[in-house]
DNA sequence: ATGAAAGCGCTAACAG
DNA sequence: CTGTTAGCGCTTTCAT
């Protein structure tokens, strides 16, 4: 079913299709009606894809994830409630875990995409390397500062400092904290700092032996969290820099009799929904995620208008939600 | 950056270029170095969507969803984590509310996009009008009983069997229905005829006027759990034929002054994990939101692979999660 | 007012 | 082994 088999059908050259089809102007009144009537008999409906190859412009906004899950999928919420108010499509493009763990593979699925898909994306990838001079990008939440990309992200600095203060206003003075991996160079550094000037302005001396850094896979977190809960002089609480981690902090304090929260406050950070869920409830820093996405689209859109550029480093406040996992009795003095 | 600038820079023809592109035969290893060489000095990357216009496979599985929101966003996941296991790539196609309203736009969304951009595709749309002779497809919910098109659905007649049993098990015998609006043709009578059966199974006669259509608004939703509740002989317990009508229920219960669970004992289907968030936390009918997903990108690829087509329309089983909704004290007798 | 023709970036036959 | 050519479905001059 193409462009032809109307044209056929209506008795008219292909060029006159396209013209009825976008509105252009020379065409007999008579002629539109005809060509309506067999588009409309036909079902027919113009390629998205041989369109945008011409056109190079498709009304549609990309966002680029390395896959699905509760993270992303908050994101994507966001950017298709901002979208709703805008004349564009939304595309998503997941890339299910195929982009070879080489880094950059983002900029070349956007290349892939960009000026003949999408008119600009969204990057929601950690990693974001992008070679400019393809189409208008926002990174969401780079976890290597954007670069020159503008971005919007969530604030790390003072959730961290929330999350801290929490603790220290419980009365806790021997806090741990539980970072992120190594490699993630924007957030994890920004947490640490706010841990650390929360201690600083409370005036309770940094210990490094209560920092540790977590790791990536399930048993890294693990032994981590072991780690710091079976030291002489153990922390009353630990603020984890990831809910994960926080949720495998819970879970190492259970097998080793720590009860939470009697015994032990467990703060978290980087929170999707789902961990409303863990038990006990966990206390979290939670970070803005819709919204991000919804700001993300709209910066894009703006861009995209060639509007004012805007601020190119967006940061959205985060807020802490207390839940059972700091509830009294606490601290241990 | 097309193929036409690698082909300029290596100093070979573009279809040169293409073979090496494909690991076609025919191109001397020298040139396939230098050829690749400059791919990659460019960060050169082909243009999917002029592959896809002349290959006519691209190895993408469309979702079209009509919105990203809790529901489909569940959905998606699921969809992301099947296409990992597969070689396909995964594009989510978000309408993002302009369909128009008008029926049928996924069956037109879908052939701007089918035989060029996507393989297949899942539409997570309630009504599905697909003029076959695209590719395929497999609809997962679809309110609108699929027809020819194969689905994933969950067993809502099951599902309502099972709420219904467990609040004749509390005691109740006074059950009101909160049905789904009348549009929806085919999840609705379901959920119904699951509640009817346990009510004679039960032996408790059936009384139509504990049964309401509900409606699509917020306030159509509430006006009916009102007519409900201020009943003569009001309802002891309610089962809402979908969480968004379980938690209006619960909120003009408050207004009412009826104590839930105390009073009321309310169920709610259709449920998206938002609903565990809800106060007092809800009972629900849980559908494998996330596994639908799952199974409908997996029935793709069979119908893709031509394998055995499979069974055409799969129910997967709903699960009662009791919550506080339903705690006793109750019923009242 | 209409249509023929060129070309978007790419691939596949077919010649050379 | 390499390049030329045609054409995927569509839009857009430019003639007619």
């Amino acid at each position: 079913m193409t462009i032809r088999d109307v044209a056929a059908q209506a008795g008219v050259s292909v060029a006159t299709v396209s013209k009825v089809l976008n509105d252009r102007y020379g065409v007999a009144a008579a002629t539109v009606d005809r060509v309506r009537g067999v588009i409309e008999e036909l079902g027919y409906e113009s390629s998205l894809v041989a369109r945008s190859l011409r056109n190079h412009r498709t009304g549609v906004i990309g966002v680029l994830v390395w896959d699905i899950e509760p993270y992303s999928a908050e994101v994507l919420k966001g950017a298709a409630r901002a979208v709703r108010e805008t004349p564009y499509e939304l595309v998503v493009y997941a890339a299910g875990g195929k982009g070879d763990g080489r880094m950059g593979w983002e900029g070349r699925y956007l290349s892939r995409l960009s000026g003949t898909l999408v008119d600009g994306a969204v990057l929601v990838t950690p990693t974001v390397q992008t070679a400019p001079g393809t189409v208008p990008v926002v990174a969401v939440d780079p976890h290597t500062g954007g670069g020159s990309v503008p971005t919007v992200a969530s604030d790390n600095l003072h959730g961290a400092r929330l999350a801290t203060d929490h603790l220290l206003g419980l009365g806790h003075r021997r806090i741990g904290f539980l970072g992120r991996p190594p490699r993630d160079l924007e957030s994890g550094p920004q947490r640490e700092r706010g841990y650390r000037d929360a201690l600083d302005a409370a005036g309770v001396p940094f210990d490094p032996q209560l920092v540790l850094a977590g790791g990536y896979g399930d048993t890294d977190l693990q032994n981590a969290a072991r780690t710091l809960l079976t030291l002489p002089d153990r922390p009353t609480a630990i603020f984890a820099a990831n809910d994960v981690s926080a949720i495998a902090t819970v879970e190492v304090a259970r097998t080793l009799g720590i009860d939470v929260p009697g015994a032990l406050s467990v703060v978290g950070f980087d929170n999707v929904p789902e961990s409303a869920l863990c038990r006990p409830p966990l206390t979290t820093v939670e970070q803005p995620l819709q919204l991000m996405g919804q700001r993300a689209v709209e910066m894009l859109v703006a861009l995209l208008a060639e509007e004012t550029p805007e601020e190119p480093h967006v940061q959205l406040p985060t807020r802490l939600v207390v839940r059972d996992s700091t509830a009294p009795p606490n601290p241990r003095p």
